[in-house]
DNA sequence: GCGGATTTGTACGTATGTATG
DNA sequence: GCATACATACGTACAAATCCG
């Protein structure tokens, strides 16, 4: 759960979150991670907040999106 | 002024016109490219299109923005 | 092929916080 | 204090892609 009081926005409160989760092996490599609307519910933030949290990890090159199907960890398996 | 029925998103319209701006030189280097609520205006987009635009500048190193002042074509003079 | 469910993508709106001038 | 501008966060709605029965 985040929390909407500390200093550092809840965007990065939950990309930190789940950048430990990968690091840490519990969602693991070419594995999906929670959709949004789950980490809309398990965190208590908005889809909006998860998009924006999702969208640091995929900067940082922690996971990779397809459209309509998810969001995974890793690197895209082609191209 | 963005084609909101092109199939091409809205967001990516306005980067491009003002990636071409800045590559014309009507905008030129250390200035201020016009703020969120102008591009709203002037391409008829809301504001969190024209936020989304400028970011995918600011990704490409086309400009850099200074919270609370603009946001500048170029790279930060100092830093 | 079709329809429904799921998931991400786009676009809009509003409110509030923070920083600068 | 006020105006401007960016940052964060919430909400809604619909589109597009995928999957499965």
């Amino acid at each position: 759960m985040v929390d909407p009081f500390a200093p550092v926005p809840a965007y990065i409160q939950l990309a930190d979150a789940l950048a430990e989760r990968i690091k840490s092996g519990s969602l693991r490599k070419l594995m999906p991670i929670p959709s949004e609307t789950s980490l809309q519910q398990e965190y208590g933030v908005s889809r909006g907040t998860a998009r924006h949290a999702v969208a640091l990890l995929r900067e940082r090159g922690l996971v990779f999106t397809v459209q309509g199907r998810g969001t995974y960890v890793g690197k895209p398996p082609n191209a």
